[in-house]
RNA sequence: GGGCCCGUAGAGAAGCCCGGAGUUCUCGUCUCCCUGUCACGGAGAAAAUCGUGGGUUCAAAUCCCAUCGGGCCCGCCA
């Protein structure tokens, strides 16, 4: 017999079906007992009434919270009275004729029928899998990908292409601290693991794709918080023959579908988004990233707004000239001469802008510099000198001279995006297996000490000494 | 690298400030009873090196120091 999603089993009025999952909860009456079984699509009341054969009674006696069965029955609208109208399935219930046992289960470390705020995050990470049989967490888990699927079919039927690029690539020291992997057949040198796809998705504009999109993957070695994993999802788009308010009215748009279809309930407070400078946002609220809420209790209240015009440049600790977000981007057309002349350029302004939503930074990006020259005098203006502009970024300069359109895109933090929408206040609420403060995964016990001989292999001949 | 908060039966908390017998509550677990419950109910039971180590004291879950683990934040995050 074929098994039956406990959802479907309300059209099967009358029918014997087989349905299979967990025990969510077991009350036993004496004679008769009552087994809430949970799979992946509900909960059903199964019935197990004293008549059955003594060996499947036995087996149902003996079955505990949390054991994986498989259960056949037939299915009846219940006794008048014994309607349960919290259960969608509580107009039916399963009458069991068989059972068999697919798994026992050790009592389980945490009460699960909760949403698990409670519990320490600790146990919650340790025994994730059992964590995640929450409702909670697998409604979440499953509205990321009903986002996910509304983006790229969105994204698709306006010709964007969904292209992905390598996860072992080189390492860009200039930005966030790179996860870095030894490589076996090239001894000394390195991989880096991306900190986003910036660099693939420009040359994708140079080979002519035109739109790019991603979901990817991307990597940071630095220091977690409730909205930052050294390991995190983006929603990664590059476009040609566009500039700042073309990439931003497409995303406006994006943003304003996918919360229309994917979050019903939510209301988008201002609609166009605000757009407001940088110096006007530091004036005004002291942060480039605005909580404009009107009403910050309203749960169900989504104020976007564009942040634009960032300096470019700022001094660093050292009192050296640093980019404030990302060297690939473009100078507004307006500083283009002071840049390549490289002056007054604590004036020049960016082509970068953030999306901002309720307070949290979900996104930015930019019209990217497209010419050889404006990138070479980015890179002079922060002090690299011409090898090693070569070395990190000759690839980049040489691309750009066989043809380059003008172009520009964006990234999300999906996952920030997603904890907006769905109300919490961690990323790791949405994200299936996240890892904790110090960026360990407590369930696997990772990162974890390899075997000499593969360090070997990698060339690694010394290990440093554990701190004491 | 720095600051703050937390750690007590399987889970969650109270107790700590103001030291006096491992005391209490909710959930779970185990045993028995129970034929319409749905967070079933009833009766009973087991379960704790009070994160770890040291110190002060007649006496430490409680005060002090160190350390480990978890969280939040600053730095950092092109």
């Amino acid at each position: 017999m074929k098994r039956t999603l406990v959802a479907e089993a309300g059209k099967k009025v009358g029918e014997s079906i087989k349905v299979c999952g967990w025990i969510k909860t077991y009350r036993s009456h004496g004679k008769i007992i009552f087994v809430d079984l949970r799979d992946i699509s509900g909960v059903l009341q199964v019935v197990i009434l004293p008549e059955l054969p003594s060996e499947v009674l036995e087996i149902a006696k003996n079955m505990r919270t949390e054991w994986v069965v498989e259960i056949v029955g037939k299915i009846n609208k219940r006794p008048g009275g014994t309607q349960n109208q919290n259960l969608t399935t509580g107009d039916i219930e399963m009458t069991a004729e068989n059972i068999s046992v697919l798994s026992e289960a050790k009592t389980i470390p945490f009460d699960i029928n909760t949403d698990g705020y409670e519990v320490n995050e600790e146990m919650r990470l340790k025994y994730r899998y059992v964590d995640l049989r929450r409702e909670r967490l697998k409604r979440n888990l499953i509205f990321k990908q009903e986002f996910l699927h509304f983006v790229r079919t969105f994204l698709k039927d306006r010709g964007f292409i969904e292209i992905d690029t390598p996860s072992l690539t080189k390492s860009t020291p200039e930005g966030a601290r790179d996860f870095l992997v030894p490589s076996r057949l090239q001894p000394e040198k390195f991989y880096a693991l991306p900190q986003s796809p910036q660099q693939y998705k420009q040359l994708l504009m140079v080979a002519g794709l035109e739109k790019y999109f991603q979901i990817a993957k991307c990597f940071r070695d630095e220091d977690p918080r409730a909205d930052r994993q050294a390991e995190f999802t983006q929603m990664d788009l590059e476009m040609s023959f566009v500039q700042e308010k073309d990439v931003r009215d497409l995303i406006e748009e994006l943003l304003i579908e996918t919360v229309r279809v994917v979050a019903p309930d939510k209301k988008i407070q201002e609609i166009p988004f605000p757009v407001i400078t940088y110096q006007e946002a530091m004036e005004k609220y002291g942060i480039d990233r605005p909580d404009l809420r009107k009403d910050k209790s309203d749960k169900d209240l989504l104020a976007f707004c564009w942040i634009v015009d960032f300096p470019f440049f700022e001094k660093d600790k050292e009192g050296e000239w640093t980019f404030t977000h990302n060297p690939f981007s473009a100078p507004k057309p307006e500083f283009i001469d002071d840049l390549l002349k490289k002056k007054n350029i604590e004036k020049i302004l960016t082509t970068q802008y953030d999306i901002v939503l309720n307070g949290w930074e979900i996104g930015g990006g930019s019209i990217r510099s497209h010419t050889p020259e404006i990138l070479e005098a980015v890179f002079e203006i922060i002090g690299y000198k011409k090898d090693r502009i070569k070395s990190s970024f000759g690839h980049m300069m040489e691309a750009f001279g066989y043809g380059t359109p003008p172009h520009g895109g964006i990234a999300w933090g999906v996952d920030r995006i997603l904890s907006i929408l769905l109300n919490e206040n961690s990323i790791r609420e949405v994200i299936a297996f996240p890892k904790t403060g110090d960026s360990r995964d407590l369930m696997m016990d990772t990162p974890s000490a390899v075997d000499s001989k593969q360090l070997e292999e990698l060339h690694i001949k010394t290990v440093a000494p554990k701190k004491k």
